[in-house]
DNA sequence: TGGTCCCGCCAGTCA
DNA sequence: TGACTGGCGGGACCA
C-alpha cells in the first residue's frame, strides 16, 4: 500500500527550529477525522481503568472540552495508549488459519502515528515473542501464544544471570547510602564490586527454539537494543522478590552490564527513559502495574510484576511433563533422556527449591490496594520466606569472600539451612501467628484489622547469632489508600536485608545539621531500643509496629 | 522540582 | 542511494 504522505510539522515547530520539542498544539488544526468527543470516547474505551475513571470524572464535571482536549492530545499520543490501540487490533491468540501479518505502514497510517513509535512497540512485543519480524516492514502476530514459553525461558536466563542477587546488592547498597556520608567513594567501591562479582556476561537477545531473530541492524545494535533491554527488564520481574522492581534498580542493573564509562548521570537518565518506554508497553499488555516505592530520599517509580508471573507456565506442569516423559513406572521408556533434558529436569528441581525462598529489600511499598489488610498474612509469609533466603545469601557471601564488617545480616548456618515452607494458619483478625523457632528466628506479624486506619510500620527483628556482633531490623511501611501522599515514613527499618547489610545503618546517629525530630534520629532512637532488647540472651525475636 | 515521556534528529544497516 | 531501523537526548508537560 502507498505510504501516507508525511504530515507537515505544525507551524509552531517550524518556527522554533528542529531541535525543540513542539508545543502542545494549541493552534494546530487537527487533521484527525475524529471530533474531540469521539476522541474522548476512543480514549476512554482504550485506556486502562484508572485513566478511564479519571477521564470520565473530568468529562462529567467539565463539558467544555477545550482544555481537556489539550490534555488528551498528549495522552492520546502516549506510547501506552498507542500500544492499547495497537493491541486492540489483534486477538490475544491468533487464528493460524488467517493471515496474521502486520504491515508497519498500514498500522502507522491507521493509528495516525509515525512509524518510529510503532518500532518502539514492536521491539518490546518482539522481545516477548508476541510478534516476529518477517521482513522489512513486516511482522507476524503471535499474540500471547508463545508468552508462557518465553517467560519461562527468560526466567531461567534471569536466574542464570543472578539478577535476583544483583538486585539485592543494589537495593542494599542504595539503602546503605541513605545513611552514608562518603557516598561517592562507597559508590565507586560498590561498582567495582559489582564488576567483580556480578558474574553476568554480556547478554544478547534471548530466542526461542525455532524462532529466528531477523531484526535489522542485528549485529551493531543488538547489545543496546530495546528488545534486549526489554527482556532484561522482564527477567528482573521474573526473578525478583518482592515483585516490585523500581526503575532505579533496573537501570542500575542494565548499566552494570555496560562499560564503566557509561555510568554517568546522563546514561542513567537515558536508561530510565528507555525503561519508561518499555514499561508503558508492558503495562498496556497488563503484564506489570505501576506502583511507587518510597525511600528516605523520596518517592520512586516502580512496577509490580505480579501479572507477568501469572503468565508463566506452572512449574508443576513442566515437572509432570518431564515425569511423564522419563519416569513412567512399568512402562518402556519412549524417549531417550537427552543431556539437555537432564539439565532441564535438574533446573526444575532447583527452581522448586528456589520458589520457597527469595530475597527482598528494605523498601517501603505504597499500596493502592484497598484490600491490603487482608493480605497481611501473605505479606508476612512472603517477608519470612524472603528473609530466610537473604539469610542464606548473606551466609554464602560471608563464607565466600566478603569481610564480616561489610555485612550485618548475620545468620548461623543451621538457621540458614532450616529453611522450609511455612504455611500461615488462617487467623482471626487481631491474632498474631506464631512461627516456631526451628523454622526461623523471624516472626511474621499480622496486624489486627481494626488497627489499620492510617499508615503503619511493621518491624521484624531477630537477635544476633554469635559471634557476629550485629543484628537486623527490617520494616515495611504501608499506607492506606488515599493516604499515600505527602506523609513521610518514620522509623524506617535499617540494616540486615541481604548480603550487603551494614551495621553502620544503625550506628550512624545523624549529622549535626539534622534536627532532633528527623527520621534518621528517630530511627536511630528506635534502633537503639531494639538493640537493647536484642541483647537479652535467649530472645528469639522481636516485633515492633507503630503508626506513622 | 522531579517524574514522565513525546518527539524527531541522525547514524547504522539493508536492499 | 534511498529506505528502514532504532539509539539517543532535548525539553515540554504534569503532579
Amino acid at each position: 500500500p502507498p505510504r501516507p504522505p508525511p504530515a507537515s510539522p505544525p507551524l509552531s515547530q517550524q518556527d522554533m527550529g528542529s531541535l525543540t520539542t513542539p508545543t502542545k498544539g494549541r493552534n494546530v488544526p487537527s487533521c484527525e477525522p475524529w471530533t474531540p468527543t469521539s476522541n474522548l470516547k476512543m480514549l476512554i474505551s482504550a485506556a486502562s481503568p484508572e485513566i478511564r475513571n479519571r477521564e470520565k470524572g473530568r468529562c462529567e464535571e467539565d463539558l467544555g472540552l477545550g482544555e481537556e482536549s489539550e490534555k488528551i492530545s498528549r495522552k492520546e499520543k502516549s506510547l501506552g495508549l498507542l500500544c492499547h490501540k495497537f493491541l486492540a487490533r489483534y486477538p490475544d491468540y491468533p487464528n493460524p488459519a488467517v493471515n496474521n501479518d502486520i504491515c508497519l505502514d498500514d498500522v502507522a497510517g491507521e493509528l495516525n502515528v509515525e512509524r518510529r513509535r510503532i518500532y518502539d512497540i514492536m521491539n518490546v512485543l518482539e522481545s516477548l515473542h508476541m510478534v516476529s519480524r518477517l521482513a522489512k516492514n513486516r511482522y507476524t502476530w503471535h499474540g500471547r501464544s508463545k508468552l508462557p514459553q518465553t517467560l519461562a525461558t527468560l526466567r531461567k536466563v534471569g536466574e542464570e544471570q543472578r539478577y535476583g542477587q544483583q538486585m539485592q546488592q543494589i537495593r542494599q547498597h542504595s539503602f546503605d547510602q541513605e545513611l552514608d556520608f562518603d557516598e561517592e567513594k562507597e559508590n565507586e567501591e560498590f561498582l567495582q564490586e559489582m564488576d567483580g562479582e556480578g558474574g553476568q556476561k554480556e547478554m544478547c537477545f534471548v530466542e526461542l527454539p525455532g524462532v529466528e531473530f531477523k531484526g535489522a541492524s542485528v549485529n551493531s545494535r543488538k547489545d543496546k537494543s530495546l528488545r534486549v533491554m526489554s527482556q532484561k527488564f522482564v527477567m528482573l520481574f521474573l526473578v525478583s522478590t518482592p515483585r516490585v522492581v523500581s526503575l532505579d534498580v533496573a537501570a542500575k542493573i542494565l548499566i552494570g552490564e555496560d562499560q564503566i564509562m557509561d555510568r554517568d548521570k546522563n546514561k542513567f537518565k537515558t536508561k530510565i527513559r528507555r525503561l519508561y518506554d518499555i514499561a508503558n508497553v508492558l503495562s498496556s499488555l497488563e503484564l506489570i502495574k505501576k506502583v511507587h516505592v518510597t525511600e528516605d530520599r523520596g518517592r520512586k517509580p516502580a512496577f509490580n510484576g505480579l501479572d507477568l508471573r501469572t503468565c508463566l507456565p506452572p512449574r508443576s506442569s513442566i515437572d509432570n511433563c518431564t515425569k511423564n516423559l522419563f519416569s513412567s513406572p512399568g512402562e518402556k521408556r519412549g524417549f531417550t533422556r537427552h543431556h539437555s533434558l537432564v539439565k532441564l529436569a535438574k533446573s526444575i528441581q532447583d527452581d522448586r527449591r528456589k520458589i520457597n525462598s527469595a530475597p527482598t529489600s528494605p523498601i517501603k511499598i505504597i499500596s493502592n490496594d484497598s484490600s491490603y489488610p487482608s493480605k497481611m498474612a501473605q505479606l508476612a509469609a512472603i517477608c519470612k520466606i524472603q528473609l530466610d533466603q537473604q539469610s542464606k545469601d548473606s551466609l554464602d557471601k560471608l563464607t565466600e569472600k566478603r569481610p564480616v564488617s561489610k555485612s550485618s545480616m548475620s545468620v548461623t548456618e543451621p538457621q540458614a539451612k532450616s529453611r522450609s515452607v511455612v504455611q500461615l494458619p488462617v487467623l482471626p483478625a487481631g491474632a498474631l501467628p506464631y512461627i516456631p523457632h526451628q523454622c526461623s528466628p523471624l516472626i511474621p506479624v499480622l496486624l489486627p484489622q481494626q488497627q489499620v486506619r492510617g499508615p503503619y510500620a511493621v518491624y521484624v527483628a531477630h537477635p544476633p547469632p554469635r559471634p557476629v556482633p550485629s543484628f537486623a531490623v527490617r520494616s515495611m511501611t504501608f499506607e492506606s489508600p488515599g493516604d499515600c501522599t505527602k506523609r513521610s515514613p518514620v522509623a524506617s527499618g535499617s540494616g540486615g536485608t541481604g548480603p550487603r547489610s551494614s551495621p553502620k545503618a544503625l550506628k550512624r546517629p545523624s549529622s549535626g545539621k539534622s534536627s532532633e525530630n528527623s527520621p534518621k534520629v528517630r530511627r536511630s532512637a528506635a534502633s537503639s531500643k531494639v538493640r537493647t532488647c536484642l541483647d537479652r540472651p535467649g530472645l528469639l525475636g522481636i516485633i515492633l509496629w507503630a503508626h506513622v
